[in-house]
DNA sequence: TTGTAAGCGTTATCAC
DNA sequence: GTGATAACGCTTACAA
């Protein structure tokens, strides 16, 4: 459109050709300067003003985003890291982050980070190529801190939302120490004595936050802690501890457990179960299930997170609610106004968690029947 | 970096400056497009190359995407409109779409598009800003059928999943058809003889085509269709159907159900449902479970999609499996070869969908109990 | 208030 | 093979 050259040369391939600044500069007879200034609503007289808005409708004129991010620097987009889609918690942080996004007229570059792909290429390529103006990194883990670092140290504006690393970036997240004590304290209010928790993997710092609310609560009662460490926090890693846990009940001592097994050390079994997600609390119900075990009958079980399920499956899960869309909204604001430049500080916003009590936890009844 | 004053007046707010074309041209000692030949794998001096290469490495150079795009008029970047974050159906897709992507290098600028939302905006703003090199479109509806057909007008790359619309766009979708006939023919051969299928929300044509399978299977076997229809796919939309099933046979027929539900021309009651989405299928078994309806000894399930709770959930949901990554790997693959011009035409994948067997259904034995 | 012109970091079209 | 130089579409001093 901006010679006609130009304009014959793509007609086979976008019939509509995209009309430029200086189209519209030429269509209202003005400079592209002044369309520049209607377009970023810098004073321009009025009549001036009207007659360019008249040749941009007329037109369909849009500005091209990466013309004026090459001359602004920014692009209006900021990246997000998730380490997975298929996940009932991830969902509904990018709602969060996408809906505080695009308030603000911004995109949202989705990267998933699985764990054994190659991040620091993602990283790089997400600051080194410029393409976005800041990123925002659910649940970081420890492979994560040199690159965070890195950008850090660039002052690249980075937000963390659920987790935090040793490094001076802003974080939000939740009192997951307080949630811990809040739901064990949920099962011993119930009456139950032997509470296991079983946790998410150790790599991840809010994992050892929620050991440490379950240890102060049931030290707080008198009682035993009872600490299962699981691989990760889906429900197949639920699911696995369990299906141990009742294959040491059916086997005599003497089966072929390994030593260093987490059934080694555990005479009795418990009769109520912490787990660190729900996710894990899921897969757990699944292999008592199977098994014949009834929850909460036999076995109460508290999760973490309150995804969607946790109130959709029977029994209804008692859980920890973290207020995940709050969250990814609260991360993406933060990152903004450091985007903006208006707020610099690093900022630490740790949210509330709340105890939701359903049907999976209740009285220790039928217990005999699991610790036999 | 380019210049002094330049790098000075940055260095506030960024401590490391990006190295540009430019900076590694003078370190080489070369011309920037030399360099550029370099970058783009163009015939250069064994020699020659080293030396930029050298430069680049000391330099910590990457290629700035924007100016790159500016003027190859492209920016490796694909939008995605799906309409919801927190889905066990989306996350899969995004999922596929991703990792197509990526082998590629191509970005994924993602968006929500819910129903409310000025969805047209979305698409004036992919397009005319040109921001993204084409669109993935999951589960288009009714009113998307007017920017996508404008998008094809422009030549722009669309690719539809899961849904089709009046317009000359490539999609990829599956045999809602045959997928609703084996479902409920596995009903039919478990001994039941009625059978209603929930069906979702009427303005989508797979709800159709759904609907068209299980009428086809439930004629051939001489038994009477029974249609139901949901506001939506959700698990919301599923109980509330159910409730409105069970309101109907605790109370009497003088009940206070108003004429043109779905109730009044429903003497007796279904011993089996085929629910059109897994969501609304685990909706009506939460509605079951409360009311002490046993799944399958009272009553027989059978869901849509396969989604990742359909195996989780207790007792589990025998569904008939979508391949939702394959939908959205395929998807993007053909949007890449749109995008790259190899190839022009429109395209409409069809792939199978198969029945997955879990505990939800079985033999209609205490069927009396909802049909007293 | 408005126009001119110089960038922004690439690629592409020429010459040499 | 390689080097100037002109785009690409926008913003922004600086002038007028």
């Amino acid at each position: 459109m901006a010679s006609l050259s130009y304009r014959f040369h793509h007609r086979y391939w976008r019939l509509s050709e995209l009309a430029t600044i200086s189209d519209v500069a030429l269509a209202a007879g003005v400079s592209k300067a002044t369309v520049s200034r209607v377009l970023n609503g810098l004073p321009v007289r009025r009549e001036t003003h009207d007659k360019v808005q008249r040749a941009m409708d007329k037109l369909g004129y849009h500005p091209n985003a990466q013309a004026r991010g090459l001359t602004l620097k920014r692009t209006n987009t900021v990246g997000v890291l998730v380490p997975e889609f298929d996940s009932p918690f991830y969902g509904p942080i990018l709602d969060g982050v996408h809906s505080a996004l695009a308030r603000s007229g911004y995109q949202m570059l989705v990267s998933c980070v699985g764990q054994n792909i190659t991040r620091k290429a993602t990283y790089v390529q997400l600051l080194r190529e410029r393409k976005i103006d800041g990123a925002l990194i659910p649940t970081p883990r420890e492979v994560d801190v040199e690159p965070i670092r890195a950008l850090a140290d660039d002052r690249f504006p980075v937000v963390l939302i659920d987790g935090m690393i040793d490094a001076p970036v802003s974080s939000v997240v939740i009192d997951n120490f307080d949630g811990s004590v809040q739901a064990t304290r949920h099962l011993i209010s119930l009456g139950h004595s032997r509470i296991a928790i079983l946790s998410g993997p150790a790599d991840l710092p809010e994992s050892h936050d929620r050991v440490r609310g379950y240890t102060r609560a049931i030290q707080e009662a008198g009682l035993e802690p009872d600490v299962l460490y699981a691989a990760g926090y889906s429900a197949e890693c639920g699911a696995a501890i369990a299906s141990q846990l009742l294959a040491a009940r059916s086997g005599s001592s003497a089966s072929p457990v390994a030593q260093g097994s987490i059934l080694a050390i555990r005479p009795k079994l418990p009769t109520a179960l912490f787990c660190a997600s729900d996710n894990m609390a899921i897969g757990v119900m699944r292999v008592l299930y199977d098994a014949g075990i009834r929850v909460p009958e036999d076995v109460s079980i508290v999760g973490f997170d309150d995804v969607r399920d946790a109130s959709l499956i029977r029994p209804g899960l008692t859980t920890v609610r973290q207020p995940t869309q709050e969250m990814g909204a609260a991360g993406a604001a933060k990152l903004l106004r450091l985007v903006s430049g208006e707020e610099m500080g690093v900022m630490k916003l740790v949210l509330r968690t709340d105890l939701v009590v359903r049907q999976s936890s209740g009285r220790p009844r039928g217990a005999a029947r699991l610790s036999e």
